[in-house]
DNA sequence: AAGCCAATGTGACAAGAGTCACAGACTTTT
DNA sequence: AAAAGTCTGTGACTCTTGTCACATTGGCTT
């Protein structure tokens, strides 16, 4: 099996990911990271996509950004240089395929691969506006436009209108409870926006097509 | 004159900063970038510090987190290799020293030099932490301990106990209104944690021991 | 000293969000 | 079919924050 990722084009450095990485596959809804595991492997993702949250000490979730495949995590790659613990949760939101890199190998790769170093910093930079972007909502925004925000993308991201989940995994990743959650969504449907049922929120096409005034 | 760095012992690299480095001074309260701006230099603060705030379209403003001497920009290092505009703007706290350093050296030395990899790469990492704090304070904490923190981090940072500025200001740092600091600066003068004067917060000891606590 | 302006203090109110309690509705288990 | 468990809807209340209005204070200018 070939490795696909469109920023390595390298058949060089495609063989040596092939050669030193190790595959996982993750199910969906299964956690790949938790704050306090060390990171010993860069991940980077084949097909599928990661989901990454942050967590405070009482339990607290929230929502931060999506990996999606031929990505990678900035925050493996900041921890593994200093071996210190993750800050953050990663899980699959999909059924994801991983490629782990040993941190050796990616130090090494970082000197004699012009593209591996593009790639970091690549990923860096991609992170670091959507960290931006998630403080903009958590301090700019009210919670319904964040809701509506977070069904628009997840959408998306999992290509269908139908989300299955319940009220309560909504509220955790947007920081809030489910009550409050509850109530949006009741408002949203009022506004012929989403159709609801017990597990599954439907988005209706006319709200998908927001996504590029709400993205900005 | 020769630069002091910390992380920076390789006298070749040093050498090579201070050849091709700009030195430019900025004084307390100067506007080093502002959202938009593009960025042709790598900065490294010699001396002094700058802070950095996000802010939106509305114009609210919101302190991200402090760069203090010898570190340098995590925004810079993305913003200039893909040449996009700031996402961010950055000011002078006190009187401070940047030297410059153009981006093609930036690449260069990312080849040559270990000890730059390593400083860039050190770089990113503490940055994404203070992200990820400055996030955990937004989503989890209430306004008056994050004006607390504030505080406390605003006077470690000056290295003094007494803070010139006025209310409207902190304000727009924590991107609230000036009524909601000054009622909570008043529950503090209460508390004997701060003592209040105009244009002026003198922080009392017993608070600023208190950091440790507060910053985890 | 009078006047002015910026900074601060404060009460009153509104909006948003979090919490509690509880009622239904739908599923799964027994 | 009954019971148990999960999920959702909603009213009532509280807390925090934001906003408006206005009074007061301190310091500077003329």
């Amino acid at each position: 099996m070939s490795i696909q990722l469109p920023l390595i084009t390298d058949p060089l450095l495609q063989d040596e990911i092939e050669r030193n990485g190790k595959i996982k596959v993750f199910e969906p809804g299964q956690t790949i990271i938790e704050p306090g595991q060390y990171i010993k492997m860069v991940p980077i993702i084949l097909e599928g996509a990661v989901k990454v949250m942050r967590t405070d000490e009482e339990g607290h979730e929230l929502f931060l950004y999506y990996i999606e495949s031929g990505e990678t995590c900035a925050v493996s790659l900041t921890c593994c240089s200093t071996s210190d613990p993750s800050d953050i949760k990663a899980v699959a939101e999909e059924k994801t395929t991983v490629i782990g890199v040993p941190v050796r190998k990616h130090e090494e790769w970082t000197n004699e691969f012009r593209q591996w170093k593009d790639f970091v910093a690549m990923t860096y930079q991609k992170r670091f506006q959507e960290m931006l972007k998630a403080i903009d909502d958590i301090a700019f925004k009210r919670m319904d436009e964040r809701l509506l925000k977070y069904l628009i993308v997840k959408s998306k991201q999992l290509n269908t209108l139908e989300l299955t989940m319940t009220h309560q995994q909504i509220a955790s990743e947007l920081g809030t409870s489910r009550e409050v959650i509850s109530r949006l969504l009741k408002q949203l449907e009022k506004r012929k926006l989403v159709e609801l049922e017990r597990n599954r929120v439907y988005v209706r096409d006319n709200l998908a097509g927001l996504l590029e005034d709400i993205d900005r």
